[in-house]
DNA sequence: CAATTACTATCAGAAATCATGATGATATTT
DNA sequence: AAATATCATCATGATTTCTGATAGTAATTG
């Protein structure tokens, strides 16, 4: 039965040109090379290189055999770094569950690092809406929880302060309230907002209800097109609402008592008294600069 | 080093839940298989089963690591499906060069078939006008040529009659031929006609052209954006245009002169003397079906 | 409860595999 | 023409793997 030493031979031979060159690379001696090729060949019953030039050439069967031989060894460094993985602490997985408001441009740049940091280490990220996102953090659902806060702090998580996210009121471009100038408290009520509300704690809404008659989903994608619809005005992180105000989808309202951008604090949470990996270290590590 | 054996080892002592049931499924006796995942835990230097039960039971560490030997195990029965693909003499690739006229569901339905039948032979189909295929397949180029036929044969290639494609003359819902009845000839000359041809031989058209003026395309999904879009009139393969009418995109002409749809014959080529393996050959017994 | 069965770990020797270094043949470079 | 580099072959030694026996332990059975 052939090896994977012999797979690696072959693979080398074709990268370097000669066995006597694989041979160096691979810290043995040529005959060891010449040995191992020939043992593979009769093994598969294939002959991979064609001996009669100077230096050995892949047979047309050799390079089809070639490209399943140099799967493997992918598959085999990806073992190696695996168990390098594991003899490092890392985790096999690392859980977030962030609110959907969070997804940042910037966050899929931390994800990118975090792929190519640990790249045997998979990443499990739930879309889910702050409220929900404390009790997962406590029963230890997940590892890290990314949360718009609420008002009251939850002692039995660990929480920490990572910015505050700035969110601009708008409404559809014919809206009602479109057009209107300075607009008070009062002119908002008659008119439907649209706010997030997780599935577990009904009550517990991070933010304001202002009009009589509100709307909610769990999540700022689904609000988005609910505003462009005219189903109704909201709240909208920033960097959500900018992109759909330049396509003139959506229109930012001016709000008398909205002197600047409505900014709430964004946490990051993770379970008291439990140990982390290094990668979930890692990915709390980045996450602090999540904003700005 | 660890070799295919071990890992063979350790996932089929998974799979069977003891080092014993291991043994008998690998023909070998339970010692080399206690030895032999022993050697690969040093290897590794990673702890794989849990020893203090009964039967030994993978660890977190373990579970993560038969993953990779798992996609490791499974490229190496791919390996080795091609050495035996090689025995049989079946090729690393068919190459058929196709009309896109001739793009019909049963082709998958082949195709699919041929990927069961010829798992490491690979496929490459290229989309080209009928009058272009000939060449290519008489240079060598492709394995297989699958065209609507041209007026005169070719004699140094061979020639298969497969049955015939009925065409519908069709245009645009709003088009000017639209709606008319008992068309002629005369009527159609005004209008412009859409008109398949190949790059290589401009002057060798499949087609009759009828309109004074005539655009070109050499792939029938252009001439039916092109249709649709109202640009022209233009025959289509039936199977095509039908879901097209049935969307009500385009519509029928009716022509009097077309008693029936115009039905022109479609033939296999493949090219003289040349030697085909089991693929192609299988490939070319199912095309003979493809037109029903 | 004792006997049986099925399992794993360990060990020493046999068997197989693999690596080494030397040698000869051939092709390329100097 | 000499020097250099390559590959195949071979006998020997090193290493690994397999075997069969033995002993210990947990579950099952009568």
């Amino acid at each position: 039965m052939y090896s994977l030493e012999h797979l690696r031979m072959f693979a080398e031979t074709v990268e370097t040109g000669s066995f006597s060159a694989c041979a160096r690379k691979l810290g043995k001696v040529q005959s060891a090379v010449s040995q191992g090729i020939a043992s593979l060949e009769v093994d598969l019953d294939v002959e991979l290189f064609d001996r009669s030039t100077r230096k050995p050439t892949l047979t047309a069967q050799g390079s089809r055999i070639l490209e399943f031989a140099r799967s493997i060894l992918r598959q085999v460094d990806d073992l190696n770094a695996a168990t390098a993985s594991i003899h490092h602490g890392e985790e096999a997985e690392v859980r977030l569950a962030m609110d959907s408001a969070l997804a940042l441009p910037h966050l899929h740049r931390i994800f990118h690092d975090f792929s190519e940091r640990f790249p045997t280490t998979s990443l499990d990220v739930a879309s889910i809406a702050s409220p929900d996102i404390g009790s997962l953090v406590k029963s230890g659902r997940v590892d890290l929880g990314l949360i718009i806060s609420e008002a009251e702090i939850d002692n039995e998580v660990e929480h920490c302060f990572i910015g505050n996210l700035p969110f601009h009121a708008v409404c559809a471009i014919d809206h009602p309230l479109a057009g209107r100038q300075q607009l008070s408290m009062n002119d908002l009520i008659p008119y439907r907002e649209l706010l997030l509300r997780g599935s577990e704690q009904a009550g517990l809404d991070a933010f304001p209800k202002m009009s009589t008659l509100a709307w909610f989903a769990n999540d700022y994608r689904t609000i988005c097109a609910m505003v462009i619809d005219g189903l109704g005005w909201a709240y909208l992180p920033a960097f959500l609402a900018e992109d759909w105000i330049a396509q003139a989808k959506m229109q930012r309202m001016n709000i008398r008592f909205d002197h600047k951008p409505w900014s709430p604090p964004v946490e990051i949470l993770t379970a008291k008294e439990t140990t982390h990996g290094p990668a979930t270290w890692w990915m709390y590590e980045e996450l602090k600069s999540l904003i700005e």
